[in-house]
DNA sequence: GCCTAAAGTTAGGACGTACTAACTTATTTC
DNA sequence: GAAATAAGTTAGTACGTCCTAACTTTAGGC
């Protein structure tokens, strides 16, 4: 390695620049904390053209933040890590904060939070944190990373994976897109609900499900981002 | 006019970015509005070198946010004007949130503020404002501009300028520096604060004052800070 | 195992914002 | 009003991030 870019590698613990958060959150989410991701995956993630991943993620590693063998994707570092966790932690607590303190619905946080995640200082978040309660989850049933970089990684099926005549409780939408929130609250699909799978068409048809007193029918696509934890059936459940 | 200038010129409403607002604001607050603001005067503010502005100001008026004249210095034009009073807005009412909702210190907010206010959304500002009750002033007393772009210049006189014997209240403390902050804030100089001025030692010397039961002494260069509004003497005030 | 499609990279350029060094214009002083 | 100083500008460069176009490497189908 040249010794200018032994030197930029060496370069201290200046704050990161909002692009660099966005990547290495990205990067995380992908990788589901320590997987690889793809150079397109993340691309499109970004919603950039896979050669400006290609430069810039040889960048970050020159930073140290990433691992990065051409042709054959990222992994993050330790500290690319702990960088993305505290992103996200971030950004989910000030989600969490804008819903309880600030009046907002669940289909507007995200877009805020994703401006002001690369602005919020470490302490900001953190009396954000405690006006609220210290809340373990956004407003979409996402975890919150601690203050110390861990966070749980519990991974749930989704509505779209449950089986005929099995229940679940919501506990997280797995997707920010708002006009999706906005539909799955009109059905009161939100985490805490309880539902149950009473039928699903074959060819990737309709699922109707139970929830409450309601029934209702949702596609394939819109299913699979539901995550559920499952829990065994009992009758006479109360919604 | 180039056809290239002039294409650049029409280029409708895309967001500021951080360091255009910053520029706004700055020649706003030397213009106090209206007047005109010197290259090195922003330069010095917003701790750049001359050259940088000189540039960037060429760029801002091609956008038609600034009136510029070479070697005579900018103004701000109505366009320019009103996008400075948003940023003040959103600087403020942030500083008037944190300290009220978030329990900072009045020292500290306005760090946090310089942040924040280029990535807070009007709607999220106009939320804050609301939820402490659309404030008037910040915590240091600087007046919030108001959603429709007005707000009050009023000029006051500082403790500096306050005729020995006379009175007033602390309305405002025109600097940002922490240090300072929290050295008025041990001598309870704030905004609301009554105080007299007791004597003034010559050649710029010391200002000393009375506040309440306590009695004083403050140089100049801190006293010129200080703003108050004039209040009529009476005996027997209650502190 | 070869060929093609998919995935990824390099090359070259643009834009916004900053810098230093060298130059020009304006102002002050005598 | 000329010289000295202050204020401001241009020229040339850097850096971070992005782009498109053209190229290279990898992986999948046969």
């Amino acid at each position: 390695m040249s010794a200018a870019r032994e030197a930029s590698r060496v370069r201290g613990r200046e704050p990161l620049t909002a692009p660099v958060e966005d990547y290495l959150k990205a990067i995380y989410t992908i990788g589901k904390g320590t997987g690889a991701a793809a150079t397109n995956e993340i691309a499109q993630r970004l919603a950039l053209a896979p050669a400006s991943v290609s430069g810039m993620v040889r960048r970050l590693a020159d930073q140290g933040l990433l691992a990065y063998e051409r042709y054959h994707g990222v992994k993050l570092t330790e500290s690319g890590r702990r960088a993305a966790l505290r992103t996200l932690r971030r950004h989910r607590v000030i989600e969490a904060y804008l819903a309880e303190a600030l009046g907002y619905q669940w289909d507007r946080v995200h877009e805020e939070a994703e401006r002001l995640e690369h602005a919020a200082s470490d302490e900001l978040v953190d009396r954000m944190a405690a006006t609220i309660g210290e809340p373990e989850v956004d407003p979409h049933g996402a975890p919150i990373p601690t203050k110390d970089g861990s966070m749980d990684e519990t991974e749930y099926k989704s509505l779209a994976d449950l089986a005929v005549g099995a229940s679940g409780v919501v506990v997280r939408v797995a997707d920010e897109d708002p006009e999706m929130l906005r539909y799955l609250g009109e059905l009161s699909i939100l985490p805490g609900k309880r539902v149950t799978v009473k039928s699903r068409a074959p060819y990737d048809g309709p699922i109707t499900l139970g929830a409450g007193r309601q029934e209702m029918s949702i596609g394939p696509a819109l299913a699979a981002h539901v995550l559920v934890a499952p829990v065994a059936d009992r009758a006479g459940k109360r919604g």
